[in-house]
DNA sequence: TGCCCGATTAACT
DNA sequence: GTTAATCGGGCAA
């Protein structure tokens, strides 16, 4: 059985919790997957949300470790963090893309497509499978109705510049599962492998 | 107050 | 390949 992650676990460096969180199980009323794309922002990063300090919306981010940040991208999507490192640093990992194992035929409907790899292929669509909005953020990741499982198998990971971003758009923080078919967007064929 | 633009997506040509 | 949808943050005035 997997070992559900703790506050511990995200008490850590941004950089070092992303890639760890790939092929960890994420499940919000026992819907969800595992996850195969995040990304990483530091405080410190221009093109993090916390860069120009604490704002009603990106608050969360400058509480505990552990918490779910969820923003509203474009007025149009929500987009789930989870915000890490002690107290205060003010760095999150988004969560871009889910490789969908639990409650497919639930996320069949909110999402309105059939084709697995459209489910949970996007921070927007993750948000919109797993029915996350604006109501969870601030949430406990180790409570209802999130349920948050370390990974058991090892996996390959790799990583690559974020996407979306004209700020620090050389940084090699976008992690992934190497060669899922549930990435947003493929990695490079030279990507840098992490581990 | 007004304006620009974004950690996106789907539906176009 | 391009573009509309849609709204809050950040900054100029």
């Amino acid at each position: 059985m997997n070992r559900p992650l703790t506050r511990a676990f995200f008490s850590r460096s941004v950089h070092e919790v992303a890639p760890d969180l790939i092929g960890a199980i994420l499940l919000v009323n026992d819907v969800g997957g595992r996850l195969v794309e995040v990304e990483a922002y530091h405080h410190t990063d221009p093109a993090a949300h916390s860069f120009r300090g604490p704002t009603a919306r990106n608050v969360v981010m400058f509480g505990p470790p552990g918490f779910a940040y969820v923003y509203r991208s474009y007025g149009i999507h929500w987009c789930l963090n989870f915000v890490c490192e002690p107290k205060g640093s003010a760095s999150a990992v988004l969560i871009r893309a889910i490789e969908p194992t639990n409650g497919l035929p639930i996320m069949r409907r909110r999402r309105g497509t059939a084709d697995e790899r459209l489910l949970c292929s996007g921070p927007g669509r993750v948000c919109e499978a797993l029915r996350i909005t604006h109501a969870q953020n601030g949430s406990a990741l180790n409570a209802p109705p999130f349920k948050l499982l370390a990974r058991t198998e090892s996996v390959e990971i790799v990583a690559g510049p974020r996407i979306g971003l004209t700020k620090a758009v050389d940084k090699p923080w976008r992690f992934g599962l190497k060669d899922s078919r549930f990435l947003s967007k493929p990695f490079a064929a030279d990507a840098i492998r992490v581990a």
